[in-house]
DNA sequence: AGTTGTCAAGCTAGT
DNA sequence: ACTAGCTTGACAACT
């Protein structure tokens, strides 16, 4: 089991996710922001391993506007190298890789506009991890989409689209278990129909599900994950008090992240803390599973 | 230097 | 009708 958390990294001072106004786009400032966040992305992975935190999420931003048609330079040939090196400490030190596109990436949308820029978005990640040189257990996760007030016709555009896509796209990208639309059950139907994996989303299990328990989700979930996907990937976090439903904590409940633990005794994944401080929160969870209980 | 409005992209539920 | 929330606020103009 690896522990990790998303994208920024409040401890050491940078962060690997600079971006700019699409207004101001140039090639030299899209090369002088992608340098900056490989340089920090570099300083994150050096200092998650010195902390035993072995699994990251590398931020959607770390190439700003990549699958943006303004951009057309070819970021993935000149940090080749660079990109290179960060995916040969990555594997040298077995640590697993996650990137998470955002809310506007929604492949089952009816609109077809909404589609193609879903598709380059996926494909932009893909062409991350593969020039990073990752193998295909490093994963692109992503919600099924919107339910568009038909939730089966959602899904059949879902499969369809998703059938269609490239396959360096496909051997990578996985779906999760959102907290209103498409429950854990919702996502293993369509994983039956399609062989995408299903990444386990603990909270988003709490808040929207079928009666499994924890432990009997996590297994289903599982299943759909081949050997050459790697071993499960879960998010965890808990909800944050007295906000809404659905709002993720500001620190680790510790109390309710060792009940997930017991809950999900002698099972293999990798757990990654979905909790607004991050490795602090991230690292509270590794002395719980490390430390006596 | 610090504050604040704005930023490529969408959907849903709550108010 | 509007907004908070979503994996993550950061940028840049203004005071």
């Amino acid at each position: 089991m690896r522990i990790g958390y998303p994208c920024i990294n409040r401890s050491i001072g940078c962060t690997a996710n600079h971006t700019f106004r699409l207004a101001g786009y140039s090639d030299a400032r899209l090369i002088d922001t992608v340098s900056r966040n490989l340089d920090c992305l570099e300083r994150i992975l050096d200092w998650n391993l010195k902390h035993g935190l072995l699994f990251f999420r590398i931020s959607s931003d770390i190439v700003p506007f990549a699958s943006h048609p303004v951009c057309r330079f070819d970021w993935a040939g000149h940090f080749a190298n660079r990109f290179a090196s960060i995916g040969n400490f990555i594997k040298k030190n077995k640590m697993r890789i996650s990137m998470h596109p955002d809310q506007f990436v929604l492949i089952n949308s009816p609109d077809e506009g909404i589609v193609r820029r879903s598709i380059s978005e996926l494909a932009y990640h893909a062409k991350a991890l593969d020039v990073m040189k990752l193998g295909q257990s490093a994963k692109i996760q992503i919600h099924v989409g919107g339910v568009y007030g038909e939730k089966e016709n959602a899904v059949k555009r879902f499969i369809a689209n998703y059938t269609a896509l490239p396959p360096e796209v496909i051997r990578r990208l996985v779906i999760e278990n959102d907290e209103r639309s498409f429950s854990l059950g919702d996502c293993l139907r369509i994983s039956r129909k399609t062989g995408i994996p299903v990444l386990f989303d603990s909270f988003h299990h709490e808040c929207n599900n079928n009666g499994e328990h924890a432990r009997e989700a996590l297994l289903l979930a599982s299943e759909t994950w081949k050997k050459k996907d790697g071993i499960l990937m879960v998010d965890y976090s808990s909800q944050a008090i007295g906000a809404r439903t659905g709002k993720h904590c500001e620190s680790m409940d510790i109390r309710h992240f060792k009940a997930f633990l017991e809950k999900t005794r002698g099972l293999d994944f990798d757990i990654m803390l979905e909790i607004k401080d991050k490795e602090k929160s991230a690292k509270k969870a590794l002395g719980a599973i490390l430390g006596p209980s």
